[in-house]
Formats: C-alpha cells, structure tokens, sequence
DNA sequence: AACTCTCACAACCGCTGTACA
DNA sequence: CTGTACAGCGGTTGTGAGAGT
C-alpha cells in the first residue's frame, strides 16, 4: 500500500540522491516512476521522486522572481481555471506547478493586483473558457473553426501536430482549450495532449467569439 | 548575542482518475 | 463490472534563512 513504505527515506534530498535520480531518468527516461528507486538504489518512494524531478531537477526548469508578465499571466489564469496549478504552470514555460502554487499562496493571494481584478464590475470583464473538445484545423487559411467537418484523419501513426507542422491543407482532429479574456485582448490557445516544447501558442483575433459559434483568425508560431 | 517571528520554498499526504487484468 | 496498481494533482505542513526585537 502507499504510504506504507517503512524505512524509507524522508526530507530533504541529499546532493548523492539528486545524482541518483539524475542519472536514472537519463538512462531510463521518465515515467514508470514506481520502477525508480530500485533501478539505483535509492531509498525513497516513487512519490518523492516524481516530485524532486519535476520541481527542481528537471532541465529548463525556471529559476528566479516571477516576471510582471508571468505574474500577471497566472492572474488571469487563475481567475478562468482557479486552483488548476498545473495548467496555469502549463501556459509558464519552465515554472512549475508547485513554483506557482506557492507563489500565489505566499504572495498573491492578497496582492492588491488581484482586488482590482475581482473589484472590476461584472459586466466588463467576460472570460471565456472554451472547455475541451474537437475542433478541425485548416492550415492553409490558418483558420480554425468549429464548424469545420471533424475528420478522424491520423496520418501513419504520427501525432497530428506533427503532421500539422510539416503538411499543406492537412485536417486534424485535437482537443484543445481556448481562453479569451474580452476587453483586455488577452487570448490564447493550446491544445491538449502536445508536449509543452511542441506546443503552438497563438494570437487569437476572434469573431463571433460565443457558444457553438467559433470563428478564429489564428496566427501560429512554434516555441 | 539570543530569541522570536515571518516568509519562501521544498516536500509530504491524501485523494482522484485511468488503465488494465 | 470490479479490484488493483499506478500517475498525477492540490492542499497542507515542515524547514531554513533572514529580519526584527
């Protein structure tokens, strides 16, 4: 059972364990991480492991005061998803979802950033979370609809977005999340499933933005 | 110098969702 | 359909450093 782990290791990671995880994922890559601890000998569960990779022992990971724009990015985010740290850590490159959960915790949650936000009269600010689903895309027109057929076109196996990077006129089928923040041309889009350093980020100029009418003008550029 | 308090961050715990037999 | 194992998530706690008294 879980958490029944006796005799295992606990607190704070010892500069040899960090080598030891280090060394594991670089030979054995990530997941699996119930195999962890017994493929180098390390005494700690799989849970802690998972956790000191993806916090602090992860490549690229961002370290530092949180820029004005990220700041004001996980405001948003926040106000549209809530408590959903690891998609609001999603849309942050190289922050984590404990970075930004304990920032906002320790810093945020009173900041007088986010009164004025929740001070700003209901009817000028509309989010709007476009929640998952399929939706088709045209790459030639860049342009992104709903009321596109969805076609279930998987091309040799590959992902789709790798398909969408290299073909013409090619249709996928995604799951994707949208945000748009009316008033404050704050939009943006992403889709389920892309691993973060494939993902797209977009300019979103919208149309009829609404309920069951989508209509997006959308500029792509890779990370 | 010694003690207390506060804050930021690392780590743990319990729970949920998912895959699979 | 059910039980089990696992990954992942969010809430919470622990801890160390620095500031204040």
């Amino acid at each position: 059972m879980e958490g029944s782990n006796l005799g295992v290791r606990k607190g704070a990671w010892t500069r040899e364990e960090d080598d030891l995880l280090r060394q594991c994922i670089e030979n054995h890559g990530e997941g699996k991480w119930h195999q962890v601890p017994n493929k180098v000998g390390l005494n700690r569960c799989r849970k802690s492991c998972r956790l000191r990779w993806l916090n602090y022992l992860k490549p690229n990971i961002k370290r530092g005061d949180f820029t004005e724009e990220e700041v004001d990015l996980i405001i948003r985010l926040h106000k549209l998803l809530g408590n959903r740290w690891s998609l609001i850590a999603g849309r942050l490159p190289g922050r984590t979802a404990n970075d930004v959960k304990n920032y906002w915790n320790t810093r945020l949650r009173m900041d007088s950033r986010l009164k004025k936000v929740k001070d700003k009269p209901q009817e000028t600010i509309k989010a709007i979370v476009i929640r998952p689903q399929p939706r088709s895309f045209i790459k030639s027109s860049n342009c992104l609809s709903s009321k596109e057929p969805i076609l279930d076109h998987i091309q040799n196996g590959k992902d789709w977005w790798e398909t969408f990077l290299d073909d013409e006129d090619v249709f996928e089928k995604a799951t994707c999340y949208g945000l748009a923040l009316e008033e404050e041309e704050f939009t943006s889009f992403w889709v389920d499933d892309m691993p973060q350093s494939k993902r797209q980020c977009t300019n979103v100029t919208e149309e009829g933005l609404g309920t069951g009418d989508f209509s997006f003008n959308v500029d792509f550029w890779n990370h």
